[in-house]
DNA sequence: AATATATGCAACCGCCTGACC
DNA sequence: GGGTCAGGCGGTTGCATATAT
């Protein structure tokens, strides 16, 4: 009955991840996809936590994630979006393509935070610090249309992107090219060496690494309940980068090769 | 140069939701 | 219908690095 727990946590390895971890997981998500997460520690080789291994997967090895700190134009999504939809850090983040939640969040609390409350907005309701008498008011007014000023913000005017309303959002994918040339060379300076080594084709290609069982790879599968098809599935990240084209079609769309593929030499 | 403090970020923790048995 | 689990999310922590003293 029931299922088995996600993983047993004695003998689960916790802590920074390292090259050789990543370089499994990277492999092995490559080779197979992702899904089960439960399953992938074990067949990856690996002595973690599947939510830990999702977590490291989505938050830093991806290979559609940007890089660097965020833009202005991010930034100013980030605050905008933040006012209407508050800590809903994976809503905010599915705005802004190759960002994580954890991400923003981060970069929230570290950089936007401080910076509101520099210029005296509130970050949690956007309202204006000293606000006269009933601060319970303002808090009831999150969801509300905010006092947001973008003048104030000192950020530029129109970085819009955002419609009127949330649902008629589009991503500002096409002003992140623009910003691309300054972004790739910010961020694309700061892309960690690990992350080139673990995308380096050598690295990538070295699947002498392992699988536990190779052989039985396919089995093990077919146990899992995944069909060939889903293992599969995820051929289009193969795809993805050896081809280095077409990006637009997996929605990463305005993505330089810099950002998306560290194969490229910098 | 050594130490203290601040900062930034990766990773973990705990809770919630939906799916499964 | 109720219990259990996986996956996802937001909050928090801990460590490495940067900066100040």
């Amino acid at each position: 009955m029931g299922r088995q727990p996600c993983c047993d946590k004695l003998g689960v390895k916790k802590g920074p991840w390292t090259a050789e971890e990543d370089k499994k997981l990277v492999n092995f998500i490559l080779t197979h996809g992702q899904c089960c997460w439960r399953a992938v520690p074990k067949l990856a080789g690996l002595r973690r936590c599947g939510k830990s291994c999702r977590l490291r997967w989505t938050n830093y090895l991806r290979p559609d994630l940007k890089r660097g700190l965020l833009n202005d134009d991010e930034e100013q999504l980030v605050i905008d979006l933040h006012a209407r939809l508050g800590n809903r850090w994976s809503k905010i983040a599915a705005r802004l393509p190759g960002r994580t939640d954890n991400e923003i969040k981060n970069h929230w609390n570290t950089h936007i935070k401080k910076k509101l409350i520099k210029m005296g907005i509130d970050p949690v309701t956007h309202e204006p610090l000293q606000k006269p008498d009933n601060p319970q008011e303002a808090t009831c007014q999150t969801n509300d249309q905010p006092n947001l000023d973008p003048k104030q913000l000192e950020l530029p005017k129109d970085c819009g992107h955002v419609s009127s309303t949330t649902d008629e959002f589009s991503p500002p994918t096409e002003n992140f090219s623009t910003d691309e040339s300054r972004s790739s060379s910010e961020s694309g300076s700061d892309v960690d060496p690990l992350i080139n080594l673990i995308w380096s084709e050598a690295f990538l290609n070295d699947l002498t690494w392992n699988f536990p069982c190779p052989d039985s790879r396919e089995l093990e599968y077919s146990e899992l309940g995944f069909s060939s098809s889903e293992e599969n599935s995820f051929s289009w990240l193969l795809d993805y980068q050896n081809s280095g084209d077409d990006h637009q079609s997996f929605g990463f769309g305005g993505f330089s090769e810099i950002d998306i593929n560290p194969l490229g030499k910098y």
